[in-house]
RNA sequence: GUGAUUGUAGCUCAGUUGGUUAGAGCGCUUGAUUGUGGUUCAAGAGGCCGCGGGUUCGAGUCCCGUCCUUCACCCCA
């Protein structure tokens, strides 16, 4: 019987095992979200394609999954196109909808459709898979999730500076060594205007971010040609440090930019958060690494990237300030600031680290075992009162040796087995055997509770 | 989108210059052992060699296409 079928390309699906791994992530990453006053909201998986396009430039475009149209999708198509294979004009003719591609642009358009009932700033996370057509490759997926937090409507650094605090919470309990680098969009547009023209500024953009993966001398003739002059380059690569984010950083910075306000605002705000999120966690993972820039060009203000030491899967998190993300739904001037985990990547990290415990308070702990249909409806009947007080048990099935049903406990690593057979329910006992400490004997059903999980381990 | 790479039993993998009936380990089923698991021993089941075409007397093996895997570029979580 050969497995014919197979999944699409850049899919997987998650065994019991892994979902608990992978919900044990979101786990801990939404108490975060909750205990600093977000609020859960869900937008559909399909969007009006509309929605989509031209939010995330020209590639972004190429990425989004296309809906097909129901019904005659070819009604109203310029036979033409067709005959030309002119696909790009077909694709908006004959497909209307379209695959979120990440969660902030539906936050964006949610946002602006529901302004009237929100309570701004508004607060609100969000937890769905998102789906790019992109080739897979490591740390890359088609379909993915992102746990995003933005907050909407307020210019205030004090979210920035809760978001540092977050994310060290968060990779703190996951028992991940990571490197938060920040960065100013600001910051970014004063070292820009130094050497080149404003209209260039995407374009030196892009060429900083690459530096996270080439060294600054390889990009030297691209940095030419966006108009660089030689005399400045050696003034450019001094320029782009990468240090601990600290005031003394900031402060020679500051006067670096005594020629540019711009510069001066964007080493003022992050002093505001490296200030503000110090009162609340000292953190030594936090950097300000000058040439972070981020391909998202909506970005205006501060720039996060998380890694993972360790290891190289690219970042674990994004987010960034953006002044005006809802402008394009007819909402101009918000201000807003959001971070986005990636949990299929930290979930890569923490795999290849190690770094998952056994999750055992989710298991079944205790096993039912019978040898006839008395015994069964006797153990039914005793499972749901202790289930009833919290103990995850299951009753066997069938009436099968009792080996089998001891191996049935192993492999899913129940840990106490319960077994009432001809002598049990002649008594009105049952008897136990625990399979990691070997303890057993023969009790009454109303003392299995205290067995099992004994008042000393509830803390009562 | 560009360039590579992979596919043989449930899993991990052998398979010679193309040559009878495609193998191993682990796992699985049954028994030794009809109320006490992980060990041991014995027996057994399980494969259209990813799919489609081609070359050949003959293809798991060579060629072409396609799908999935993995990886780099582009870009990104």
């Amino acid at each position: 019987m050969k497995n014919k079928t197979s999944l699409a390309k850049g899919t997987r699906d998650f065994g019991p095992k892994i979902m608990l791994r992978r919900k044990y992530i979101l786990k801990t990453i939404e108490t975060e979200f909750q205990s600093y006053g977000f609020l859960p909201i869900e937008t559909p998986a399909i969007e009006q394609l509309d929605t989509l396009s031209g939010k995330y430039g020209e590639e972004g475009d190429k990425l989004l999954f296309k809906i097909l149209n129901s019904g005659n999708y070819l009604k109203g198509v310029d036979p033409v196109d067709l005959y030309e294979s002119n696909y790009k004009n077909l694709a908006h003719r004959i497909c209307e909808k379209g695959l979120r591609y990440d969660l902030t642009v539906p936050l964006a358009r949610f946002v602006a459709m529901n302004r009237q009932e929100l309570v701004f700033p508004f607060k609100r996370y969000q937890m769905q898979p998102v789906w790019r057509a992109d080739r897979p490759q490591k740390g890359r997926y088609r379909e993915f999730w992102q746990c995003d937090a933005d907050v909407i409507g307020s210019g205030s650094l004090l979210f920035e500076a809760d978001f540092v605090n977050l994310i060290d919470q968060v990779f703190t309990k996951l028992g991940i060594s990571y490197r938060l680098e920040l960065n100013n969009r600001k910051i970014l547009e004063a070292i820009a205007n130094r050497y080149i023209p404003a209209e260039k500024f995407t374009e030196f953009v892009i060429l900083l971010d690459k530096l996270d993966k080439v060294s600054f001398d390889t990009l030297v003739p691209e940095f030419r040609e966006i108009g660089i002059m030689e005399k400045d380059l050696d003034d450019l690569k001094d320029f782009l440090i990468v240090e601990k984010l600290t005031s003394v950083v900031l402060e020679k910075l500051r006067k670096a930019f005594s020629y540019s306000e711009k510069g001066i605002e964007g080493c003022n705000e992050l002093l505001t958060v490296l200030e503000l999120f110090t009162l609340s966690r000292p953190n030594e993972n936090v950097f300000l690494n000058l040439s972070l820039a981020r391909g998202l060009d909506y970005y205006t203000g501060t720039i996060f990237e998380v890694k993972a030491k360790n290891v190289s899967i690219g970042s674990i998190l994004g987010g960034g300030r953006y002044d005006n993300l809802t402008g394009v739904f007819g909402l101009p001037d918000v201000s807003g600031v959001g971070i986005s985990f990636g949990i299929d990547r930290i979930y890569d990290v923490m795999d290849e680290l190690n770094l998952f415990a056994e999750h055992s308070e989710q298991k079944t702990k205790a096993l039912f075992c019978h040898f006839d249909e008395k015994g069964r409806k006797y153990n039914q009947k005793i499972s749901s009162s202790i289930r009833s007080a919290g103990i995850f048990c299951e009753v066997y099935p069938d009436f099968k040796k009792l080996p089998k049903q001891f191996d049935y406990a192993e492999s899913k690593g129940i840990e106490w087995v319960l077994i009432s057979g001809e002598q049990e329910l002649e008594n009105g006992t049952i008897s136990y055997k625990n399979l990691l400490t070997k303890e057993q004997g023969t009790t009454e059903p109303a003392k299995l509770i205290e067995l099992i999980h004994p008042k000393s381990e509830r803390g009562e």
